[in-house]
RNA sequence: GGGGGUUUAGCUCAUCUGGCUAGAGCGCGACACUGGCAGUGUCGAGGUGACCGGUUCGAGUCCGGUAAUCUCCA
């Protein structure tokens, strides 16, 4: 079977169960704080696991795409040195939300694995958990029990906690597992040592391929454990380790969905696979993390500098890292394997094929940077290398390496790499110690305290924003929240009129009002999919009843800058083409800014023809035509604009404003002629591909032209209502550089004739010419003197000059080589005569300068200087 | 969110602890040499030292703030 007929009769088969097929979220995680990346297939499922949605359909089954590489779930060190880990893969699950539990789940997953895919019925083991004394539970004999109906009881295995109990998180839904494994030796290994003892021993080729969650317990934020009223079956099943064994390979790297790429990779480097072990880890690596990239890029997460973004640039860097270390690949190469991932996977996900071209921009441009950062690194490490052996050396300091590492971003590895090329290493305890502090340092900084929720009344969260601005309410629940020495409270409203942040909108500000008080709402946030309205104190009374109303004035900003976001996006595509794709939003009461997929910067004509297109529509006035529960079938036959990467249910929210239709779940203006006028203000380049533009709408673009009005009318006026305001400018600055020049030469010229007057009145004091200046020469000035005076005669020579500029005074010392040769000081000099005018200097021996408070004694400040020249 | 780094000529970077009018290479311009390509030589232009403020007689250099950017941790 190929990779695509196994994911396929997975779905077939428990949509014969009567499960309900979706398709796979999109990996990137936008609106959860406490995931960046969907990390297992029921992340899309979690708001309804935890009660926050609905259930639409009681059983389900999808294959999910997944990224384990931050957080809790971390398999990125692990890729590619063995053959079953990934950064990026698909899993395939079915689940039961209050309906099926453990019996069918059980059921199933044999009747999948024995009866549909026909896999060896004695290569398989299960695990059940064994149970925890010290939280009261007991051994799953549940699961045992139906499992012993297909496997003799030596093949169920008993799991501890940590294998065989599966939480979220720290909070929340959690339960004992059970899991099959897997044995895919060859009988002749198999005879030799029993399966049995290699289960979860880490072998390569006895593994876990499906993860039975029983979802029955809440965990509480004080640890302890209460039941869950509608129990959850949650499962997850390593597509790729299936096609293993499928397949009857050995590895994951050998079956069809990595072969193609790492042939690819073999065709670039001139290296074959399967020839050597350490290009071979580097040619798995390179296969699992460009899926990696790929995927990411096209569920909208760009590499960069920060969060999720950056965690896929530390993965396309690693990639990099092996090629060029073991593939010696010196230049990139990574964006010249989409072609072959294309062929391997863009059946099953065409988004990877509509957006190809940026995908490889992006990756090339990523590639390029990292390229230019391990050179440096290279010369800066080069620059710290420890003495050598041979001279008692040879180890680098830890804190070097972290340095390199830390501040400059240069891999450890590289680092022993080049060392261990000149027979040096790197003290490693030190770089760990390091490290060690670094990752305290953060973890102190990001503490948060939450607090459990309290809840107050039963009952559901209604966002009724989109009809009305305030509305009467109560609280649901609340809880307090503590983040660094800050308390503020996080409160859920039976009715809110707030929008919560969400697709780039920022969340309505606004007040809570009860008969007694009135609290003050910051902010809006969406957690789990529920409105969390964000205050600095509780009310007194929690039970009361409450009205809730949003800050108007922000609203209407916000709804004119969302609105006029549309209208752009349209134009955009109209005026560069319709690979214009939103890449990034975000619209805030002050300003709106819109990131999309574009090569190259926009000219100024084509800004202006944009802003035209948006300006139009507004002033032609078109309705908010708004579509709350369209069926996404629909909503796309209409053509509206929706987002790859994107989470959409199966209705969704249309907005139309005459021919521009998108998805959206935002406010809006009733009418477009609302927006008054749209402006963009800066057009930049946010990354390679990505354009980003900023605009204002309403009122603001009203200031805005006031003020621009204003400096033109100023600068009219200064200018003399100049006909041309541009030319005169332009005269007056090339007069401005001539005349500067012209008093550069000028000033130049005085101190040449100053300096030729000084030297014919130079007098001989105790054998030596010395020159004396006294007038009104800035600090400046005089050290042009002083050193034109020395081009002149620089032996036998001191010149000394007092200034008072400005109220100022300043004293100047300047002595001849040959004076220093014999033991003359100018900074002594200069120090002591500044006494006479209340100030201290210094400088180097032969020219020093000072400055003081009182202009009255500089003669006596020269005299002095002049008598300590001998 | 927290830590560290960087920002100096068009580009790549120097300028030790504050003080010899901020330098180099490449690039650019002019001229000279050479039969051409190319090169060599000479001369030259080009800098608010990111921005704002402070300390100091004196700040590119020290301190504080802002911005951009890189990087590590979470």
């Amino acid at each position: 079977m190929t990779s695509q007929e196994i994911r396929q009769s997975f779905l077939d088969f428990f949509a014969s169960k009567d499960h309900k097929i979706v398709p796979s979220a999109p990996m990137v995680i936008k609106d959860d704080p406490t995931l960046m990346f969907t990390n297992a297939g029921m992340n899309q499922f979690k708001n309804i696991i935890l009660g926050n949605d609905p259930i639409k359909y009681a059983r389900v089954a999808d294959s999910q795409k997944c990224l384990r590489v931050s957080g809790k779930h971390n398999d990125l060190e692990e890729v590619g040195h063995d053959t079953y880990h990934h950064t990026m893969f698909e899993m395939l699950g079915n689940w039961s939300f209050g309906d099926y539990f453990k019996k069918e789940a059980i059921e199933w997953a044999w009747e999948y694995l024995t009866g549909v895919i026909k896999l060896d019925k004695d290569r398989l083991y299960v695990t059940v958990f064994e149970g925890s004394p010290s939280e009261g539970l007991s051994r799953d004999d549940e699961a045992a029990e139906i499992w012993s109906q297909f496997l003799p009881a030596a093949r169920i295995i008993n799991g501890n906690k940590k294998d065989n109990f599966w939480e979220m998180g720290d909070t929340g839904p959690c339960g004992p597992c059970s899991e099959i494994h897997i044995d895919i030796r060859d009988d002749a290994e198999r005879a030799k040592i029993d399966g049995l003892t290699l289960v979860n021993g880490s072998h390569p080729q006895v593994i876990e391929i499906w993860n039975n969650v029983f979802m029955q317990y809440n965990r509480k934020a004080d640890g302890s454990l209460e039941g869950l009223p509608a129990k959850v079956i949650d499962t997850g099943m390593g597509f790729e380790r299936l096609c293993m064994a499928i397949q009857g390979k050995k590895s994951n790297y050998d079956t069809d969905i990595f072969q193609p790429i790492i042939h690819a990779i073999g065709k670039i480097c001139g290296i074959a696979y399967g020839q050597n072990e350490k290009t071979d880890v580097a040619m798995r690596v390179i296969a699992d993390h460009i899926r990696t990239i790929a995927f990411s890029i096209t569920d909208g997460q760009l590499p960069s500098n920060a969060k999720a973004g950056y965690v896929i640039r530390r993965i396309l860097r690693r990639a990099v890292r092996y090629g060029y270390t073991f593939l010696n690949q010196r230049s990139a190469f990574m964006y010249k394997l989409i072609d072959a991932l294309c062929e391997v996977m863009g059946g099953a996900y065409p988004e990877l094929i509509a957006q190809k071209t940026l995908i490889e921009k992006v990756i090339k441009e990523e590639e390029d940077s990292f390229l230019r950062t391990l050179e440096t690194g290279i010369r800066l490490l080069e620059k710290n290398l420890p003495p050598t052996p041979s001279q008692g050396g040879g180890v680098l300091s830890g804190k070097v390496a972290f340095t390199l590492y830390d501040t400059f971003g240069f891999p450890l590895d590289l680092t022993e790499l080049i060392l261990r090329e000149n027979n040096m290493s790197v003290n490693i305890d030190e770089f760990n110690a390091e490290m060690q502090q670094q990752k305290e340092r953060a973890r102190n900084a990001a503490a948060i305290e939450t607090g459990d929720w309290v809840i107050v009344s039963e009952g559901d969260s209604k966002f009724v924003g989109y009809d009305f601005t305030a509305y009467d309410t109560e609280i649901l629940r609340y809880r307090k929240v503590k983040q660094k020495n800050q308390e503020f409270y996080q409160l859920v409203l039976s009715n809110t009129p707030f929008y919560a942040e969400m697709g780039g909108q920022v969340g309505d500000s606004g007040v809570l009002v009860s008969e007694s008080e009135s609290i003050e709402i910051i902010d809006t946030k969406k957690e789990n999919n529920l409105a969390v309205h964000i205050a600095a104190k509780l009310p007194a009374d929690v039970t009361a009843a409450f009205t809730a109303k949003i800050n108007l004035e922000k609203r209407r900003a916000t709804e004119s800058n969302h609105s006029a976001t549309h209208l752009l996006h349209e134009a955009l595509r109209e005026v560069l083409g319709t690979h214009v794709e939103q890449k990034g939003s975000y619209v805030s009461p002050e300003s709106l800014r819109f990131d999309f997929s574009h090569f190259q910067k926009m000219t100024k004509e084509e800004i202006r023809a944009v802003e035209r297109i948006a300006n139009r529509k507004i002033r032609e006035n078109h309705p908010l035509h708004e579509m709350r529960e369209t069926p996404i079938a629909e909503a796309q036959a209409m053509g509206a604009m929706a987002l790859f990467g994107e989470k959409y249910g199966e209705v969704v929210r249309v907005i139309q404003f005459g021919s521009s239709t998108e998805l959206c779940g935002g406010t809006h203006v009733d009418a477009t002629g609302r927006i008054g006028m749209v402006r963009i203000i800066s057009e930049s380049s946010i990354a390679a591909g990505i354009r980003r533009i900023e605009a204002i709408s309403g009122e603001a673009v009203e200031l805005l032209l006031d003020i621009q009005q204003d400096i033109l009318s100023d600068a009219k006026e200064i200018l003399h209502n100049a006909p041309d305001i541009l030319t005169a400018i332009r005269k007056q600055t090339e007069e401005n550089a001539e005349l500067k020049k012209q008093i550069e030469v000028f000033n130049q010229e005085k101190i040449m004739q100053l300096r030729d007057d000084l030297l014919q009145k130079a007098t001989e004091v105790n054998g030596i010419k010395t020159v004396r200046y006294e007038g009104s020469l800035t600090a400046d000035q005089a050290k042009t003197l002083a050193f034109q005076i020395r081009n002149m005669q620089n032996n036998n020579l001191c010149f000394v000059a007092g200034c008072v500029h400005e109220g100022k005074p300043s004293l100047t010392v300047l002595l001849s080589d040959d004076l220093v040769a014999k033991g003359l000081n100018a900074v002594n000099i200069a120090r002591e005569a500044a006494k006479e005018i209340q100030g201290g200097g210094g400088g180097q021996p032969f020219f020093a300068s000072a400055g003081g408070k009182n202009p009255a004694g500089i003669k006596q400040a020269i005299a002095k200087a002049l008598s300590l020249v001998r």
